[in-house]
DNA sequence: ATAGCTTTGTGTATTTTTAACACTTACAAA
DNA sequence: TTTGTAAGTGTTAAAAATACACAAAGCTAT
Protein backbone atom coordinates (compact mmCIF):
# COMPACT_ATOMS: atom_id res chain seq x y z
CA UNK A 1 0.00 0.00 0.00
CA UNK A 2 1.54 3.32 -1.17
CA UNK A 3 1.03 5.85 2.54
CA UNK A 4 2.40 8.75 3.00
CA UNK A 5 4.67 8.12 5.52
CA UNK A 6 4.35 11.19 7.55
CA UNK A 7 0.56 11.50 7.95
CA UNK A 8 -2.15 9.65 9.83
CA UNK A 9 -5.29 9.76 11.18
CA UNK A 10 -6.90 8.60 14.22
CA UNK A 11 -9.99 7.79 15.42
CA UNK A 12 -12.33 8.51 18.05
CA UNK A 13 -14.64 6.12 18.33
CA UNK A 14 -17.38 7.30 20.55
CA UNK A 15 -20.36 4.98 21.64
CA UNK A 16 -22.75 4.91 24.38
CA UNK A 17 -23.29 1.81 26.40
CA UNK A 18 -26.51 1.89 28.66
CA UNK A 19 -25.18 4.24 30.72
CA UNK A 20 -22.00 5.07 29.89
CA UNK A 21 -19.95 6.69 26.85
CA UNK A 22 -17.28 4.78 25.64
CA UNK A 23 -14.57 5.05 23.10
CA UNK A 24 -13.83 1.40 20.63
CA UNK A 25 -9.71 0.55 21.39
CA UNK A 26 -7.29 -1.61 19.40
CA UNK A 27 -5.23 -3.97 21.67
CA UNK A 28 -1.63 -3.71 20.84
CA UNK A 29 0.49 -6.33 21.85
CA UNK A 30 4.16 -6.44 20.69
CA UNK A 31 5.42 -10.12 21.36
CA UNK A 32 9.57 -11.24 20.16
CA UNK A 33 10.64 -14.74 20.24
CA UNK A 34 7.09 -15.74 21.47
CA UNK A 35 7.84 -13.75 24.47
CA UNK A 36 5.23 -10.94 25.13
CA UNK A 37 7.38 -7.46 25.36
CA UNK A 38 4.25 -5.51 26.45
CA UNK A 39 0.16 -4.92 25.49
CA UNK A 40 -0.86 -1.82 25.58
CA UNK A 41 -4.26 -0.15 23.32
CA UNK A 42 -4.44 2.42 21.13
CA UNK A 43 -6.89 4.17 19.10
CA UNK A 44 -8.10 2.92 15.76
CA UNK A 45 -5.87 4.36 13.14
CA UNK A 46 -3.63 4.21 10.12
CA UNK A 47 -1.53 6.15 7.70
CA UNK A 48 -3.11 8.49 4.99
CA UNK A 49 -2.96 6.46 1.28
CA UNK A 50 -1.27 9.01 -1.76
CA UNK A 51 -4.56 10.14 -3.38
CA UNK A 52 -6.56 10.80 -0.43
CA UNK A 53 -7.28 13.69 1.83
CA UNK A 54 -7.78 12.59 5.60
CA UNK A 55 -11.60 12.83 5.92
CA UNK A 56 -11.14 9.99 3.19
CA UNK A 57 -8.53 8.13 5.29
CA UNK A 58 -10.51 8.52 8.61
CA UNK A 59 -13.80 7.04 6.53
CA UNK A 60 -11.61 4.01 5.24
CA UNK A 61 -10.66 3.42 9.21
CA UNK A 62 -13.93 3.20 10.43
CA UNK A 63 -15.53 1.22 7.41
CA UNK A 64 -13.04 -1.46 7.96
CA UNK A 65 -13.39 -1.70 11.78
CA UNK A 66 -17.46 -0.74 12.06
CA UNK A 67 -18.28 -2.00 8.26
CA UNK A 68 -20.13 1.27 8.06
CA UNK A 69 -19.65 4.03 5.77
CA UNK A 70 -21.99 6.51 6.69
CA UNK A 71 -20.75 6.96 10.39
CA UNK A 72 -20.91 10.56 11.89
CA UNK A 73 -17.22 11.85 11.88
CA UNK A 74 -15.68 15.14 12.40
CA UNK A 75 -12.40 16.40 12.47
CA UNK A 76 -10.95 17.98 15.82
CA UNK A 77 -7.28 18.36 15.94
CA UNK A 78 -3.91 17.72 14.71
CA UNK A 79 -1.65 16.27 16.92
CA UNK A 80 2.25 17.08 15.08
CA UNK A 81 4.67 16.89 18.50
CA UNK A 82 7.74 15.84 17.57
CA UNK A 83 7.86 13.40 20.14
CA UNK A 84 4.71 11.74 20.08
CA UNK A 85 5.99 8.58 19.16
CA UNK A 86 8.97 8.59 21.06
CA UNK A 87 8.49 6.89 23.82
CA UNK A 88 10.57 3.85 24.76
CA UNK A 89 7.18 1.46 24.01
CA UNK A 90 6.19 3.59 21.03
CA UNK A 91 10.12 3.06 19.64
CA UNK A 92 10.16 -0.72 19.95
CA UNK A 93 6.68 -0.90 18.28
CA UNK A 94 7.99 1.08 15.05
CA UNK A 95 11.07 -0.56 14.95
CA UNK A 96 8.85 -3.82 14.21
CA UNK A 97 6.33 -2.33 12.13
CA UNK A 98 6.19 -3.72 8.57
CA UNK A 99 5.86 -0.08 6.86
CA UNK A 100 8.64 2.29 7.29
CA UNK A 101 7.65 4.98 9.11
CA UNK A 102 8.94 8.49 9.17
CA UNK A 103 10.44 9.76 12.51
CA UNK A 104 8.02 12.65 12.54
CA UNK A 105 4.65 11.21 11.66
CA UNK A 106 1.74 14.13 12.55
CA UNK A 107 -1.89 12.91 12.87
CA UNK A 108 -5.08 14.11 12.10
CA UNK A 109 -8.24 13.48 15.01
CA UNK A 110 -11.18 12.46 14.12
CA UNK A 111 -14.10 11.61 16.41
CA UNK A 112 -17.16 9.78 15.34
CA UNK A 113 -20.60 8.32 16.83
CA UNK A 114 -21.84 5.89 16.51
CA UNK A 115 -24.64 3.51 17.99
CA UNK A 116 -22.71 0.94 19.96
CA UNK A 117 -25.33 -1.95 19.67
CA UNK A 118 -24.92 -1.54 15.96
CA UNK A 119 -21.51 -1.98 15.60
CA UNK A 120 -19.72 -5.72 16.53
CA UNK A 121 -16.01 -6.24 16.00
CA UNK A 122 -15.77 -8.98 13.50
CA UNK A 123 -13.23 -12.17 13.49
CA UNK A 124 -10.82 -10.27 12.14
CA UNK A 125 -11.18 -7.10 14.65
CA UNK A 126 -11.04 -9.81 18.11
CA UNK A 127 -8.98 -7.62 19.60
CA UNK A 128 -10.88 -4.33 19.27
CA UNK A 129 -13.50 -3.26 21.80
CA UNK A 130 -14.94 -0.43 23.70
CA UNK A 131 -13.70 1.12 27.23
CA UNK A 132 -15.86 3.50 29.26
CA UNK A 133 -14.58 6.86 29.32
CA UNK A 134 -14.04 6.81 32.76
CA UNK A 135 -11.90 4.01 32.63
CA UNK A 136 -9.40 3.58 30.67
CA UNK A 137 -6.53 1.06 30.14
CA UNK A 138 -3.22 2.39 29.65
CA UNK A 139 -2.61 3.85 25.86
CA UNK A 140 0.35 4.28 23.22
CA UNK A 141 1.03 6.95 21.75
CA UNK A 142 -0.51 10.23 22.44
CA UNK A 143 -3.57 8.72 22.46
CA UNK A 144 -4.22 9.35 25.68
CA UNK A 145 -4.08 13.55 25.20
CA UNK A 146 -6.26 12.83 21.71
CA UNK A 147 -9.18 11.22 23.27
CA UNK A 148 -8.92 13.74 25.90
CA UNK A 149 -9.45 16.81 23.07
CA UNK A 150 -11.83 15.05 21.60
CA UNK A 151 -13.93 14.55 24.34
CA UNK A 152 -13.15 18.37 24.85
CA UNK A 153 -14.17 18.67 21.51
CA UNK A 154 -17.43 16.70 21.34
CA UNK A 155 -18.68 18.56 24.66
CA UNK A 156 -18.71 21.64 22.45
CA UNK A 157 -20.20 20.15 19.83
CA UNK A 158 -22.98 18.89 21.46
CA UNK A 159 -24.32 21.84 23.12
CA UNK A 160 -24.57 23.37 19.71
CA UNK A 161 -25.56 21.14 17.38
CA UNK A 162 -27.47 17.75 17.80
CA UNK A 163 -25.53 15.30 16.86
CA UNK A 164 -26.38 12.93 20.47
CA UNK A 165 -28.90 11.29 18.08
CA UNK A 166 -25.70 9.49 16.37
CA UNK A 167 -24.93 7.57 19.26
CA UNK A 168 -28.45 6.10 19.77
CA UNK A 169 -30.46 3.94 17.91
CA UNK A 170 -33.38 5.34 15.72
CA UNK A 171 -35.71 4.70 18.14
CA UNK A 172 -34.81 6.28 21.65
CA UNK A 173 -36.75 7.04 24.73
CA UNK A 174 -36.17 10.28 26.62
CA UNK A 175 -34.28 8.97 29.41
CA UNK A 176 -31.94 7.27 27.12
CA UNK A 177 -31.34 10.96 25.48
CA UNK A 178 -31.22 12.25 29.17
CA UNK A 179 -28.43 10.08 30.08
CA UNK A 180 -26.54 10.17 27.06
CA UNK A 181 -26.24 13.85 27.75
CA UNK A 182 -25.43 13.30 30.91
CA UNK A 183 -22.47 11.17 30.37
CA UNK A 184 -20.92 13.47 27.87
CA UNK A 185 -21.20 16.74 29.90
CA UNK A 186 -20.37 14.87 32.88
CA UNK A 187 -23.84 16.58 35.04
CA UNK A 188 -27.23 15.47 36.11
CA UNK A 189 -30.08 16.98 35.23
CA UNK A 190 -33.51 17.17 36.65
CA UNK A 191 -35.77 14.84 35.01
CA UNK A 192 -38.62 17.34 34.53
CA UNK A 193 -36.95 20.36 33.55
CA UNK A 194 -35.29 17.93 30.90
CA UNK A 195 -38.26 16.39 29.46
CA UNK A 196 -40.00 19.83 29.14
CA UNK A 197 -36.73 21.06 27.43
CA UNK A 198 -37.26 18.31 25.31
CA UNK A 199 -41.13 19.07 24.61
CA UNK A 200 -40.11 22.46 23.19
CA UNK A 201 -37.87 20.45 20.26
CA UNK A 202 -40.22 19.90 17.77
CA UNK A 203 -38.10 17.87 15.89
CA UNK A 204 -37.88 14.72 18.96
CA UNK A 205 -40.70 13.36 18.01
CA UNK A 206 -42.97 10.56 19.48
CA UNK A 207 -44.63 7.66 18.21
CA UNK A 208 -47.13 5.78 18.74
CA UNK A 209 -45.39 3.11 19.83
CA UNK A 210 -43.68 2.13 23.47
CA UNK A 211 -41.12 0.39 25.65
CA UNK A 212 -41.88 -3.51 25.81
CA UNK A 213 -40.75 -5.88 28.40
CA UNK A 214 -39.41 -3.90 30.70
CA UNK A 215 -40.14 -4.53 34.34
CA UNK A 216 -41.71 -0.81 35.07
CA UNK A 217 -43.93 1.82 33.27
CA UNK A 218 -42.64 1.40 29.62
CA UNK A 219 -41.01 4.52 28.04
CA UNK A 220 -42.49 6.45 25.40
CA UNK A 221 -40.52 5.93 22.23
CA UNK A 222 -39.10 8.88 20.02
CA UNK A 223 -37.32 9.59 17.05
CA UNK A 224 -35.47 12.40 15.87
CA UNK A 225 -36.03 14.41 12.75
CA UNK A 226 -32.91 16.15 10.75
CA UNK A 227 -35.62 17.63 8.53
CA UNK A 228 -37.75 19.01 11.25
CA UNK A 229 -34.68 20.20 12.22
CA UNK A 230 -33.03 21.98 9.53
CA UNK A 231 -36.47 23.73 8.90
CA UNK A 232 -36.55 25.05 12.47
CA UNK A 233 -32.78 25.77 12.54
CA UNK A 234 -33.30 28.20 10.01
CA UNK A 235 -35.34 30.69 12.11
CA UNK A 236 -32.93 30.09 14.85
CA UNK A 237 -30.02 31.18 12.77
CA UNK A 238 -31.19 34.48 10.81
CA UNK A 239 -32.19 35.51 14.56
CA UNK A 240 -28.92 35.23 16.58
CA UNK A 241 -26.06 33.17 14.73
CA UNK B 1 16.13 25.53 5.08
CA UNK B 2 15.02 22.07 5.64
CA UNK B 3 11.28 22.16 5.21
CA UNK B 4 9.25 19.11 4.98
CA UNK B 5 7.95 19.37 1.90
CA UNK B 6 4.09 18.16 2.30
CA UNK B 7 3.10 20.04 5.28
CA UNK B 8 2.16 23.31 6.00
CA UNK B 9 0.77 26.24 8.25
CA UNK B 10 -1.60 28.73 6.97
CA UNK B 11 -2.64 31.83 9.43
CA UNK B 12 -5.64 33.66 9.40
CA UNK B 13 -4.28 36.86 11.21
CA UNK B 14 -7.83 38.49 12.27
CA UNK B 15 -7.38 42.53 13.53
CA UNK B 16 -10.09 44.91 14.32
CA UNK B 17 -9.84 48.56 12.47
CA UNK B 18 -12.19 50.82 13.90
CA UNK B 19 -15.07 49.05 12.82
CA UNK B 20 -14.03 46.07 10.58
CA UNK B 21 -12.94 42.31 11.26
CA UNK B 22 -9.69 42.26 8.82
CA UNK B 23 -7.21 39.43 8.06
CA UNK B 24 -3.81 40.31 6.84
CA UNK B 25 -2.88 38.85 3.48
CA UNK B 26 0.37 39.21 1.61
CA UNK B 27 0.07 40.26 -2.45
CA UNK B 28 1.22 36.92 -4.89
CA UNK B 29 2.13 38.24 -8.04
CA UNK B 30 3.85 35.98 -10.96
CA UNK B 31 5.86 37.94 -13.68
CA UNK B 32 7.89 36.12 -16.33
CA UNK B 33 10.03 37.61 -18.43
CA UNK B 34 9.31 40.94 -16.53
CA UNK B 35 5.72 40.54 -17.31
CA UNK B 36 2.95 39.99 -14.52
CA UNK B 37 1.26 36.82 -15.24
CA UNK B 38 -1.40 37.26 -12.41
CA UNK B 39 -1.59 38.84 -9.02
CA UNK B 40 -3.78 37.61 -6.35
CA UNK B 41 -3.99 37.10 -2.04
CA UNK B 42 -2.98 34.71 -0.10
CA UNK B 43 -2.81 33.82 3.72
CA UNK B 44 0.78 34.16 5.53
CA UNK B 45 1.70 30.58 6.12
CA UNK B 46 5.21 28.50 5.19
CA UNK B 47 6.16 24.88 4.86
CA UNK B 48 6.80 23.03 8.39
CA UNK B 49 10.42 23.31 8.79
CA UNK B 50 11.94 19.70 10.56
CA UNK B 51 12.39 19.37 14.14
CA UNK B 52 9.51 21.61 14.48
CA UNK B 53 5.70 21.17 15.27
CA UNK B 54 3.02 22.95 13.67
CA UNK B 55 2.00 25.22 16.61
CA UNK B 56 5.84 26.17 16.73
CA UNK B 57 5.97 26.90 12.70
CA UNK B 58 2.39 29.10 13.24
CA UNK B 59 4.62 30.41 15.82
CA UNK B 60 7.09 30.90 13.65
CA UNK B 61 5.10 32.41 10.85
CA UNK B 62 2.89 34.56 13.14
CA UNK B 63 6.76 36.24 14.68
CA UNK B 64 8.36 36.28 10.89
CA UNK B 65 5.36 39.03 10.25
CA UNK B 66 4.36 40.61 13.15
CA UNK B 67 7.64 41.04 15.12
CA UNK B 68 5.58 39.31 18.47
CA UNK B 69 6.26 36.34 19.79
CA UNK B 70 3.27 35.72 21.87
CA UNK B 71 0.67 36.10 19.92
CA UNK B 72 -3.03 34.42 20.59
CA UNK B 73 -2.78 31.63 18.41
CA UNK B 74 -5.46 28.92 18.00
CA UNK B 75 -5.13 25.33 15.93
CA UNK B 76 -8.86 25.24 14.25
CA UNK B 77 -8.78 22.95 11.25
CA UNK B 78 -6.44 20.93 8.66
CA UNK B 79 -7.29 21.18 5.19
CA UNK B 80 -5.72 18.23 3.21
CA UNK B 81 -7.87 17.67 0.17
CA UNK B 82 -5.81 16.48 -2.85
CA UNK B 83 -6.76 19.50 -5.42
CA UNK B 84 -5.96 22.10 -2.92
CA UNK B 85 -3.17 23.62 -4.98
CA UNK B 86 -4.33 22.26 -8.07
CA UNK B 87 -6.02 25.61 -9.85
CA UNK B 88 -4.49 26.89 -13.00
CA UNK B 89 -2.88 29.27 -11.12
CA UNK B 90 -1.74 27.43 -8.17
CA UNK B 91 0.25 25.22 -10.67
CA UNK B 92 1.56 28.02 -12.03
CA UNK B 93 3.00 29.38 -8.68
CA UNK B 94 4.04 26.00 -7.73
CA UNK B 95 6.64 25.38 -10.89
CA UNK B 96 8.12 28.72 -9.96
CA UNK B 97 8.44 28.04 -6.47
CA UNK B 98 12.29 27.64 -5.48
CA UNK B 99 11.51 24.74 -3.12
CA UNK B 100 10.47 21.54 -4.61
CA UNK B 101 6.87 21.05 -3.10
CA UNK B 102 4.83 18.09 -3.07
CA UNK B 103 1.95 17.55 -4.98
CA UNK B 104 -0.37 16.97 -1.95
CA UNK B 105 0.58 19.43 0.58
CA UNK B 106 -1.33 19.36 3.54
CA UNK B 107 -2.09 22.53 5.54
CA UNK B 108 -2.62 22.93 9.29
CA UNK B 109 -4.71 26.31 9.98
CA UNK B 110 -4.34 28.90 12.98
CA UNK B 111 -6.09 31.99 13.31
CA UNK B 112 -4.45 34.17 15.52
CA UNK B 113 -5.88 37.62 16.88
CA UNK B 114 -4.12 40.81 17.56
CA UNK B 115 -4.62 44.55 17.91
CA UNK B 116 -4.00 45.50 14.47
CA UNK B 117 -2.58 48.93 15.58
CA UNK B 118 0.07 46.99 17.15
CA UNK B 119 1.08 45.16 13.90
CA UNK B 120 2.83 47.78 11.04
CA UNK B 121 4.16 45.17 8.74
CA UNK B 122 7.82 46.25 8.09
CA UNK B 123 9.97 47.13 4.95
CA UNK B 124 10.51 44.08 4.62
CA UNK B 125 6.44 42.57 4.60
CA UNK B 126 5.31 45.79 2.45
CA UNK B 127 3.42 43.97 0.25
CA UNK B 128 1.25 42.10 3.89
CA UNK B 129 -1.58 44.43 4.23
CA UNK B 130 -5.03 44.61 5.76
CA UNK B 131 -8.56 43.32 4.02
CA UNK B 132 -11.72 43.52 5.37
CA UNK B 133 -13.44 40.22 5.90
CA UNK B 134 -16.17 41.44 4.30
CA UNK B 135 -14.68 42.68 1.14
CA UNK B 136 -11.95 40.22 0.55
CA UNK B 137 -10.00 40.58 -2.39
CA UNK B 138 -9.63 36.90 -5.16
CA UNK B 139 -7.45 34.63 -2.86
CA UNK B 140 -5.21 31.86 -4.15
CA UNK B 141 -5.19 28.35 -3.31
CA UNK B 142 -8.14 27.35 -0.91
CA UNK B 143 -7.58 30.25 1.37
CA UNK B 144 -10.86 31.68 0.60
CA UNK B 145 -12.49 28.47 2.62
CA UNK B 146 -9.73 28.35 5.17
CA UNK B 147 -10.85 31.89 5.95
CA UNK B 148 -14.46 30.75 6.30
CA UNK B 149 -13.86 27.91 8.70
CA UNK B 150 -11.37 30.10 10.75
CA UNK B 151 -14.57 32.57 11.08
CA UNK B 152 -16.86 30.16 11.43
CA UNK B 153 -14.57 28.50 14.63
CA UNK B 154 -13.62 31.93 16.07
CA UNK B 155 -17.66 32.64 16.02
CA UNK B 156 -17.96 29.61 18.33
CA UNK B 157 -14.88 30.48 20.29
CA UNK B 158 -15.89 34.12 21.18
CA UNK B 159 -19.22 32.74 22.47
CA UNK B 160 -17.50 30.07 25.03
CA UNK B 161 -13.92 32.29 26.27
CA UNK B 162 -13.14 35.86 26.10
CA UNK B 163 -10.69 36.03 23.71
CA UNK B 164 -11.99 39.13 21.61
CA UNK B 165 -9.53 41.01 24.47
CA UNK B 166 -6.51 39.55 22.09
CA UNK B 167 -8.26 41.95 19.41
CA UNK B 168 -8.05 45.16 21.74
CA UNK B 169 -5.75 47.15 22.80
CA UNK B 170 -4.88 47.09 26.96
CA UNK B 171 -7.07 50.04 27.28
CA UNK B 172 -10.69 50.29 25.50
CA UNK B 173 -14.46 51.16 26.15
CA UNK B 174 -17.10 49.55 26.21
CA UNK B 175 -18.65 50.32 22.69
CA UNK B 176 -15.10 49.30 21.31
CA UNK B 177 -15.84 45.84 23.13
CA UNK B 178 -19.21 46.07 21.26
CA UNK B 179 -18.54 46.60 17.96
CA UNK B 180 -16.24 43.47 17.56
CA UNK B 181 -18.77 41.17 18.64
CA UNK B 182 -21.12 42.58 16.69
CA UNK B 183 -18.49 42.66 13.56
CA UNK B 184 -17.27 38.72 14.56
CA UNK B 185 -21.21 37.17 15.12
CA UNK B 186 -22.42 39.74 12.50
CA UNK B 187 -24.93 40.77 14.68
CA UNK B 188 -26.16 43.68 16.83
CA UNK B 189 -27.36 44.70 20.34
CA UNK B 190 -28.88 46.97 21.95
CA UNK B 191 -26.47 49.14 23.79
CA UNK B 192 -28.01 49.44 27.24
CA UNK B 193 -28.31 45.76 27.36
CA UNK B 194 -25.10 45.03 26.10
CA UNK B 195 -23.78 47.53 28.95
CA UNK B 196 -25.55 45.43 31.54
CA UNK B 197 -24.00 42.39 30.42
CA UNK B 198 -20.83 43.68 30.84
CA UNK B 199 -21.01 45.28 34.03
CA UNK B 200 -21.81 41.84 35.15
CA UNK B 201 -18.34 40.24 34.14
CA UNK B 202 -16.64 41.39 37.21
CA UNK B 203 -13.29 40.85 34.79
CA UNK B 204 -13.91 44.08 33.03
CA UNK B 205 -12.61 46.54 35.17
CA UNK B 206 -13.28 50.54 34.78
CA UNK B 207 -10.03 52.61 35.11
CA UNK B 208 -9.95 55.91 36.64
CA UNK B 209 -9.52 57.47 33.69
CA UNK B 210 -11.18 59.02 30.28
CA UNK B 211 -11.01 58.86 26.24
CA UNK B 212 -9.69 62.30 25.47
CA UNK B 213 -9.47 64.78 22.77
CA UNK B 214 -13.10 62.86 21.16
CA UNK B 215 -15.72 65.41 19.64
CA UNK B 216 -18.06 64.27 21.77
CA UNK B 217 -18.93 62.80 25.74
CA UNK B 218 -15.49 61.07 26.49
CA UNK B 219 -16.12 57.18 27.11
CA UNK B 220 -14.90 55.65 30.28
CA UNK B 221 -11.77 53.31 29.73
CA UNK B 222 -11.84 49.56 30.63
CA UNK B 223 -9.26 46.73 31.22
CA UNK B 224 -9.87 43.06 31.33
CA UNK B 225 -8.47 41.41 33.79
CA UNK B 226 -7.38 37.80 32.74
CA UNK B 227 -6.63 37.14 36.86
CA UNK B 228 -10.39 38.08 37.64
CA UNK B 229 -11.55 35.74 34.67
CA UNK B 230 -9.35 32.99 35.65
CA UNK B 231 -10.74 32.77 39.49
CA UNK B 232 -14.02 33.54 38.91
CA UNK B 233 -14.43 31.21 35.77
CA UNK B 234 -13.91 28.21 38.15
CA UNK B 235 -16.81 28.74 40.14
CA UNK B 236 -19.09 28.35 37.10
CA UNK B 237 -17.28 25.21 35.73
CA UNK B 238 -17.91 23.20 38.80
CA UNK B 239 -21.41 24.94 38.50
CA UNK B 240 -22.49 23.66 34.62
CA UNK B 241 -19.70 22.70 32.65
C1' DA C 1 -53.64 -12.08 43.45
C1' DT C 2 -51.09 -9.15 45.43
C1' DA C 3 -47.29 -6.74 47.41
C1' DG C 4 -43.04 -4.87 46.08
C1' DC C 5 -39.72 -3.01 42.94
C1' DT C 6 -38.40 -0.02 39.30
C1' DT C 7 -38.69 3.56 36.04
C1' DT C 8 -41.95 6.70 33.62
C1' DG C 9 -44.48 10.75 33.47
C1' DT C 10 -46.36 15.04 35.03
C1' DG C 11 -47.36 20.82 37.13
C1' DT C 12 -46.50 24.87 39.68
C1' DA C 13 -44.29 28.62 41.90
C1' DT C 14 -39.98 31.36 42.12
C1' DT C 15 -36.01 33.33 40.38
C1' DT C 16 -33.16 34.71 36.75
C1' DT C 17 -32.33 36.20 32.22
C1' DT C 18 -33.50 38.41 28.09
C1' DA C 19 -35.66 41.99 25.29
C1' DA C 20 -37.54 46.26 24.02
C1' DC C 21 -37.36 50.98 24.40
C1' DA C 22 -35.72 57.17 24.66
C1' DC C 23 -33.66 60.90 26.71
C1' DT C 24 -29.78 63.50 28.91
C1' DT C 25 -24.70 64.49 29.20
C1' DA C 26 -19.97 65.76 27.87
C1' DC C 27 -16.97 67.32 24.69
C1' DA C 28 -15.12 69.53 20.20
C1' DA C 29 -15.88 72.13 16.21
C1' DA C 30 -18.10 75.57 13.73
C1' DT D 1 -23.37 79.65 21.86
C1' DT D 2 -25.15 76.52 18.83
C1' DT D 3 -24.60 72.09 16.64
C1' DG D 4 -23.13 67.47 16.02
C1' DT D 5 -21.75 63.12 17.95
C1' DA D 6 -21.21 59.24 20.76
C1' DA D 7 -21.65 58.00 25.92
C1' DG D 8 -24.32 56.72 29.56
C1' DT D 9 -28.39 55.32 32.07
C1' DG D 10 -33.50 52.37 34.23
C1' DT D 11 -37.89 50.14 33.85
C1' DT D 12 -41.14 46.97 32.44
C1' DA D 13 -42.71 42.71 30.18
C1' DA D 14 -41.78 38.18 28.42
C1' DA D 15 -39.25 34.05 28.41
C1' DA D 16 -36.30 30.70 30.39
C1' DA D 17 -34.30 28.27 34.21
C1' DT D 18 -34.70 26.16 38.57
C1' DA D 19 -36.41 23.55 42.46
C1' DC D 20 -39.36 20.21 43.95
C1' DA D 21 -42.92 15.20 45.02
C1' DC D 22 -46.21 11.87 43.90
C1' DA D 23 -49.12 8.72 41.01
C1' DA D 24 -49.10 5.20 37.14
C1' DA D 25 -47.57 1.09 34.53
C1' DG D 26 -45.43 -2.93 34.03
C1' DC D 27 -42.72 -7.02 35.74
C1' DT D 28 -41.30 -10.28 39.51
C1' DA D 29 -41.46 -12.96 43.46
C1' DT D 30 -44.34 -14.74 46.84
Amino acid sequence: MNIIPNLSVDCVIFGFDATELSVLLVKRELSKNGKIIFADHTLTGHHVIKGENTDEAATRVLKSITGFKNIYLEQFHTFSDTSRLASEKDTIWRENFPHNIDEHVISVGYYSLVDSAAICPDEEHRNVSWYPINDLPELGFDHQQIIEKALEQLRIKVRHEPVVFELLPEKFTISQLQDIYEAILGTSFDRRNFRKKVSQMKYIIALDEKQKGVAHKPAQIYIFSKDVYDRTRKEKLSFFY
